[in-house]
DNA sequence: CCCTTTTGAATAATCGTTAACCCTGAAACA
DNA sequence: TGTTTCAGGGTTAACGATTATTCAAAAGGG
């Protein structure tokens, strides 16, 4: 039903080929000629046909967006930003969440492949053992860049926060206040979670503080898995004066079960989270945090990305880690 | 690079139709050739191009998912649902947020047609006046079903939640609470806001009370809105002990300046937001909202606009208004 | 006036699949 | 023996663009 390039065609007594030349700003037109395609292209109000010119050019200018799950603030924030940095050059991003399932993942990232999608973005839930996809990907020489959780063992573009530093940051800063019992709430046993923890066990060396293993605790990352985990730090003695969250949302779990043990934040315990996430300004005690760059990991995959996708060689991976910095709030602000 | 139809057909020596019927388990092929094809698909890794199908079939299997911005926890939520419940139809969402700008919308669903999506859902930002934009989705005849945000004028579905019950909901709750001087911190000049406060309104006149024009701020959808808002009827007297807020944003932010300024919550203040959105209930004082069933808004959308490409002829527009559902929380847990 | 360039546009050949028809040989039926 | 019927496939022509090549006419040059 909607006009094509033939409709033009056909009503100018032209071929085919001049009209897409116009339309492209390409080849050798007369004035007089592109003056009227293009009168007519608009009479008839005409839309390219991406399907169609996709299947010849093998460029599609639409990029596959692989998320644990996007209604995490995390992962929306990094969605807005891919979306509005690869918008300029023309491109739509195809979004899809996996839901932490690895064989989802696989599926949905060969789905995309058969979509022709010009490059990957991924926050993959891979085990480092389980790469065929990827093998699947570099055979098809489909561009991708991992975000926020690297693998172990694979040769690609990475963008995501030194989380190393983010343990040792929140760790420091709770030192630097005053605290000397400090407990973490780990995340999940994927390797940002070992990482943020490694930073902390680092950092508490430094200060001269032996680490009790008392004071880590496994859990997810979700708030439930806050409050849970420091329902189990409060019945710790001696009671924690500080404490290192996994992220944000596990932070605000950890601060209500504080509240509910009738204990004052910070005064009796201090807690730092990680992510920096919307409103953990606009709490009760406002969170003190880690902020990880959310924004600029989209921005700086979707530029990566392009910039793959442009260059006809293959450029060799690349490795960017965003440096975090620290936001004080409320929930350290005591006496140091 | 990736292997065709046509690479299978050389391989085995049939032709490309046959191994087209294969793949689509259509017509009427031996058992020994199907099992061939399928034999050399797999060892050959082959992988379907949707892009040339699509040019044939029409159909891409893509659907547009238009919002004002999905870093916001209320589209975020949608944007999951939308695509959870597509997923199993074999759909992919394409999704672009425009910031609330109705040109950029615009442009955005144009480019979304040419690229040949089956449907689109649009939470949209246009003025009645200016629905050029839909009279070209209805050309095409591309399905698609508003959210959200209906719009005066247009015959089209749509999936949104009854805002006047949520206004009214919430009011007749902060009556029941025993509120007497119910204040309304209301969103921004759009059809939505103005059905919510016109609930708030209907509220107050059955509950026997004159709506005080000093107790209707105007403001924004975000929780600094919410906070400059709740600052400026701190400023009135009578001071008022209830507030209906737009949202739940609004509502933190008017929390935090009730807190602020030395007030209780609920005591002094009692405060209604209304989205449900994720982390309402881990705030200091968990808010009291009003659940507009996000979740389903997306699915119900998705469900709709599937059946809507899937006929053939037309469906008549459909409006699916959810009813609201009050969730009690602490923030007007007073004596009743 | 003939030859070379340049300009503007047409032709032909894809891109990877599917839709609609057509063909062949063997079994079934009369 | 002649006619159907049907299984199992092949042929041809789209789908709506792009790229590469070719070509005719106009323009320039000696």
């Amino acid at each position: 039903m909607p006009a094509t390039m033939q409709d033009i065609a056909r009503d100018l007594k032209v071929s085919v080929v001049t009209v897409s030349k116009v339309l492209r700003n390409q080849g050798r037109i007369s004035d007089d000629t592109r003056k009227r395609v293009l009168r007519r292209a608009k009479e008839l109000n005409y839309q390219m046909n991406w399907v169609a010119r996709s299947l010849v050019t093998r460029r599609t200018y639409t990029i596959g967006l692989l998320l644990p799950e996007f209604a995490h603030p995390f992962f929306a924030e990094i969605a807005r930003a891919v979306a509005q940095t690869i918008r300029p050059h023309g491109y739509h991003v195809v979004i899809s969440s996996f839901e932490e399932d690895p064989e989802l993942e696989a599926s949905e990232i060969d789905s995309l492949l058969a979509r022709q999608v010009d490059g990957l973005i991924i926050a993959s839930s891979q085990a480092p053992s389980h790469l065929n996809v990827f093998k699947r990907v570099q055979e098809r020489k489909t561009p991708y860049v991992l975000i926020d959780r690297p693998i172990a063992g694979l040769r690609a573009s990475f963008v995501g926060v030194d989380n190393h530093a983010i343990g040792r940051l929140a760790t420091e800063h709770l030192i630097a206040k005053g605290c000397c019992r400090i407990a973490h709430l780990r995340g999940p046993e994927v390797r940002i979670a070992a990482e943020r923890m490694e930073g902390y066990r680092r950092a508490l060396a430094k200060g001269g503080f032996r680490p009790e293993s008392d004071y880590i605790v496994s859990g997810g990352h979700g708030d439930s898995s806050g409050y849970e985990g420091m329902r189990q730090l409060l019945a710790v003695r001696p009671l924690p004066d500080g404490v290192f969250c996994y992220n944000d949302p596990v932070a605000i779990g950890a601060m209500k079960a504080i509240r509910e043990a009738g204990l004052k934040l910070p005064q009796d315990i201090a807690v730092v989270g990680a992510g920096n996430v919307r409103y953990s300004d606009v709490l009760s005690v406002p969170l003190t945090t880690i902020d990880q760059g959310t924004c600029r990991i989209g921005v700086l995959a979707a530029e990566l990305l392009i910039a793959r996708i442009g260059s006809k060689c293959p450029i060799r991976p690349q490795q960017i880690l965003i440096p975090p910095k620290l936001v004080e709030r409320e929930s350290t602000r005591r006496l140091a």
